[in-house]
DNA sequence: GTGAAAGCGCTAACAC
DNA sequence: GTGTTAGCGCTTTCAC
């Protein structure tokens, strides 16, 4: 064993120990047909022996594009947040379906507020001429980031940009229904004074989360009390602090439901503070299914979305060819767990 | 705007558009010496112009190496873990020092449990060329897999391979000292029966740290009690676990130093549940400042590894070509926060 | 079924 | 300072 210290066998080699030409070897490698089965074995052998691997630049610039997938997402300032939950996942989705396509994965987050982000966006993509592009929200939903894409004709497929799309690919989740059926969830269990604190607004998708709560009232029954309803930024102090403001209300609320977990487990923190049992006195419920909601007490009851599933749907999409779906919906679960009960009487 | 609709420009392109050779055009983009000023900006002209990009897979073909990293890390089972703040970080830092060089970020999490996963890194490395690897802890550990990059030849760097190394380059951070510090933390709220929950020992790096909680102990002048020391796995659970047994013991520990930050939130609901307070009954400290330690109640006194600086800086000794720094350390930092507080008084 | 030869777009010696 | 030319290791067209 040791170092390598020979050169590294190339295609020649392999076919001149297998006594064929190089095109044979491209055949064998790349599992074309046309090949005699006693041709393809010289061919491994050969291979094996020589423990010769293609080299992905040659292949690449003869093929005219890479073997590579880049997954492109927001970069948080502050990084050190629970969307790093997100951001995992994704990428956990995206490599299931690099591997199984023998694709790598290139992670490229970036700032969409930054000048010349397009610019550098397209530089990337054309100079390693990118066999697809997966484009994650919020930049999902942003035109300018998606022109640049679609400028350098790089198959790309965005992930729930959060609104009807017209002609390019994405898979997304129903964000608005599921939200309707977690006020389903509350109004089952006796709520009528349902309290929303919404998210970040850039973010298409976490607005549909809010159509979803209208909706679900809309159906059960209830009206939408504006005092009820304040307006967070997805982080947990802006969960804390709406709490605060709900619960100071003469009519408190019987339940929050939050866009996102963060806010929701801000909301816990402060309720607990005030002394307000959860869910006795209040029912808290979030959106995203964060490591911490299973670690909180009470466990919290919340939205999980395929994250994962939709990432590698995305990336099979590109590396499938046809363009045969469009549009793919993979629905999220609702995940009951403790912060929900029955509405309390008074 | 619109489409690409004719073919990309080449470098014989810009040299026909400029009046100048391939070769002229190749040192202006590459910042090569020798070109007239004039020269340069004909050329710089030409490129903007036909908006020239050069390709990668050509380049790294004629060069016979790509501008691409690979971080390379354990995929765990479970991938939903507070781990993933880990990685994040680790990618963060690598990203940053990507940039700055102009490389990009491949990442390939393995399992290193894997029959195979040598030969298919070596099959990664080979065949895409990769400009340099970084490998986490614990796989930077593991000498399989060390073995396994090395006979490709190509640079790495390993990241807290958690002993001291031969030949090869890694980045680290102080454990051992770091632990030892906490300790002295303790001690001086007057703490004396200061219990260690330990993590899982195939992290080398993690063991270090019940090294570093000897040496406090040591250098405090107290003794190791072995009923104050208990096995954990890095889990939350086994965190509670291992409180609710320390918790039970006639003589208490007044505070636990655990190896991590899951164990601890475990400890801390242990006690919660059990009507024991924090800090003023047991102090609790954990190692790794995930995101939760901060927005546990009591906030967690904790220990944070500079985990995106130490990627940053082996990224950095990978594209410096100079084997000049073999190793380094960048040392840990003590966050004290709520949950420690002055040793109760019996 | 198999092979010969012409690229793919760039870098790197070396010549001028 | 600048240009010529020969690769880098593969895929692809087309002939056989």
């Amino acid at each position: 064993m040791g170092q390598q210290t020979t050169t590294r066998a190339t295609i020649f080699d392999v076919a001149q120990r297998a006594s064929v030409s190089i095109k044979t070897v491209s055949r064998v490698v790349n599992r074309e047909p046309n090949v005699r089965d006693k041709t393809r074995q010289k061919v491994e052998q050969a291979i094996a022996e020589l423990q010769y691997r293609p080299d992905s630049s040659a292949r690449n610039l003869a093929r005219q594009r890479s073997h590579l997938i880049g997954l492109i997402y927001d970069d948080p300032a502050a990084y050190e947040l629970p969307s790093s939950g997100y951001i995992i996942r994704m990428q956990q989705g995206a490599l299931r379906a690099c591997r199984e396509r023998m694709h790598e994965l290139l992670i490229h987050p970036c700032n969409p507020r930054e000048r010349g982000v397009g610019a550098t966006l397209r530089n990337l993509i054309e100079s390693a001429r990118l066999a697809g592009v997966v484009l994650a929200p919020p930049l999902s939903n942003m035109t300018r980031l998606v022109r640049a894409i679609q400028e350098t004709g790089t198959p790309f497929v965005r992930i729930s940009p959060g609104l009807k799309v017209r002609n390019d690919r994405c898979v997304a989740t129903n964000d608005l229904e599921i939200s309707a059926d977690m006020v389903d969830h509350l109004a089952s269990l006796g709520h009528e004074r349902i309290a929303f604190i919404s998210g970040d607004d850039t973010h298409l998708a976490v607005g549909n989360r809010y159509d979803g709560y209208r909706e679900g009232l809309r159906r059960n029954g209830l009206k939408l009390i504006p005092e009820l309803v304040v307006a967070g930024d997805n982080s947990f102090d802006s969960g804390a602090a709406a709490a605060r403001q709900l619960l100071g209300l003469d009519a408190r609320p019987t339940a929050v439901f939050c866009a996102n977990d963060d806010m929701a487990a801000g909301v816990v923190r402060a309720a607990s503070k005030l002394g307000v049992s959860i869910p006795d006195q209040i029912s808290v419920t979030g959106f995203d299914d964060i490591v911490m909601a299973r670690q909180m007490d009470p466990r919290l009851t919340t939205i999980r979305q395929p994250l994962a599933r939709m990432t590698e749907r995305a990336v099979k999409m590109l590396l499938q060819g046809d363009g045969s779906d469009l549009f793919e919906c993979i629905p999220a679960e609702l995940k009951i767990r403790e912060s929900t009960g029955p509405a309390p009487r008074y």
